[in-house]
DNA sequence: ATTTTAATGCGACTATGTTGCAATAATACA
DNA sequence: TGTATTATTGCAACATAGTCGCATTAAAAT
């Protein structure tokens, strides 16, 4: 099971890098072209995902959105995503952010993942 | 565009308001049985959200669910759900929690809608 | 009772995401 | 380098969630 370095996983990478914030699929079918399948960027991003090197944001929109980790929390050796993210509702651009709200569950209540998204006008938007 | 009180309206109102919780369609369906059609569900229900009795939490799972507004806050006079709401992931039941983090967002940016959903196990499946 | 029109049921449709399978190509290894 | 192994791909089919057009039904207004 060990992966291999592709084409299409080298192109996807490097799309979301340089796109700086979180990535649906049809975003990255758009910046890509038709050269690479539909379900090869679902399956490649699944594995990123698997791997740790991305998180998935599940948008207001009800889509999916692919960041590259960066400044996700190491809580207690263990790799966590509990920040929140800001979707533009005019651009569609989406980000995650700094901050990592402390939420106090109910007695008994186990978290085990984070899906957090204000959606709103950014700030390039507003200035239009 | 005066809004009718109809047999499928007050079923589904009531299913929302016992449940205590957030329902899905599909939950609701299978409360309701398939004397009420799918799609007037979803009309139902979208109603219910423009009219400002409901409102509409998207899951971690990509799904709508959809809420009885009890404890939602009035901010300057607008009604808002800037709660957060928790997913078993065993039992599948979605509540609104009290919790109303305050996040603040960079220069510029405006918010307009919050969707906050942390998933994990409930206090009642915990113990099993 | 009659009219008006909001709401419903049904089917068709869109959109998002997954999966099975044969073909391809990245790696390991002789 | 050449060959074998198998992860990855492309394509099609599928699954699920949600919406919409349209004819019919049934609230509510008169
Ligand atoms: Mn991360
Ligand atoms: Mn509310
Ligand atoms: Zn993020
Ligand atoms: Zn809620």
């Amino acid at each position: 099971m060990k992966r291999r370095k592709t084409q299409s996983k080298s192109e996807i990478l490097a799309a979301l890098k340089t796109s700086g914030g979180a990535l649906s699929h049809d975003m990255l079918q758009s910046t890509l072209g038709t050269t690479i399948d539909r379900a090869t960027i679902y399956r490649v991003l699944n594995r990123f995902c698997e791997d740790g090197m991305v998180h998935r944001i599940i948008g207001d929109d009800g889509k999916q959105y692919f960041a590259i980790c960066e400044n996700c929390g190491e809580k207690k050796e263990m790799h966590t995503h509990n920040h929140v993210h800001f979707r533009c509702m005019k651009c569609g651009k989406v980000e995650c952010l700094k901050s990592t709200p402390e939420i106090d569950l109910p007695k008994g209540y186990q978290a085990k993942m984070f899906n957090m998204v204000i959606s709103g006008v950014c700030g390039d938007c507003t200035l239009i």
